[in-house]
DNA sequence: CCATTAAATTCAA
DNA sequence: TTGAATTTAATGG
């Protein structure tokens, strides 16, 4: 094999050296899973793969926008930097999602920040050759459009969780939101997050999701080992917040 | 908010 | 694998 390079994943201790789409594992891309209905091949050649590693930001607020990225491995966290330098987490994405997407129509420079969580690999397609796949391809583009649905119902539903509810319930609405999306792994949530990520996800401060945290262990409904934290039984704190929850996921 | 201490992670030998 | 160095958590002012 010539010419490829070969990365190591520091969690996986896998080695990745194929990188084009016709060999992806990963089924929730929307790119893989329209491949056979996609004709222009250029749009697939011209992809771009960059790794990061932790703590990497490959997204900088005010850049311009030249195109999307697609999480091909890892985990990210989108952010937006507020008035007083201070971090609102706009959400955490994994494989198979699409980053910088807002930027897609319109607008000219990114609103958001991106930094990886864990070492990632990138998948980045131009602004270009995304528009010519989606508007020759029907199936790709609805796809999209369901994307952006869900991401704008989970938007709209986050102003409401940060405008009505208390910090106690938007700590826990954070843990469930981790807990749906990244799942539990030997008893702990599987993603470790600092006391200030949760914090810049639910709107407080790190102080007081460390005292929501207290409270919360005190009650045996959560146990902490550092930065993992586990949900012995999810159901009583779903029903803590659940005259919130008129919606759902993701 | 800041300062202090305890605890946990990382890193390199 | 260990422990020293660094980062992060927890508490109280």
């Amino acid at each position: 094999m010539p010419n490829t390079t070969n990365i190591l994943l520091k969690n996986s201790r896998k080695v990745i050296t194929d990188f084009s789409c016709a060999s992806c594992m990963n089924e929730d891309c929307l790119i893989k899973k329209n491949l056979n209905n996609i004709t222009n091949s250029a749009f697939v050649e011209n992809k771009k793969t960059l790794k990061c590693k932790k703590g990497q930001q490959f997204i900088i607020e005010g850049a311009p926008v030249n195109g999307l990225f697609f999480i091909l491995k890892g985990t990210v966290k989108v952010f937006r930097t507020g008035i007083n330098g201070r971090e609102q987490i706009v959400r955490f994405a994994k494989e198979g999602e699409i980053i910088g997407h807002r930027g897609f129509g319109t607008e000219e420079y990114y609103s958001i920040g991106a930094i990886a969580l864990k070492d990632t690999v990138l998948c980045y397609i131009s602004k270009k050759d995304l528009q010519e796949a989606l508007l020759e391809n029907p199936k790709f583009g609805y796809d999209m459009m369901l994307f952006y649905a869900n991401e704008l119902n989970r938007s709209e539903s986050k102003v409401k969780s940060i405008s009505q509810m208390t910090v106690r319930e938007r700590v826990i609405d954070t843990l469930l939101y981790i807990s749906r999306k990244f799942g539990d792994l030997n008893g702990f949530l599987n993603l470790p997050l600092s006391r200030k990520e949760y914090a810049d996800y639910a709107g407080t401060t790190e102080e007081q999701v460390i005292r929501v945290f207290s409270m919360l262990k005190k009650e045996e409904l959560i146990s902490a080992k550092g930065k993992k934290i586990g949900i012995p039984d999810i159901q009583v704190l779903k029903n803590e917040i659940s005259e919130h929850n008129y919606y759902l996921d993701t």
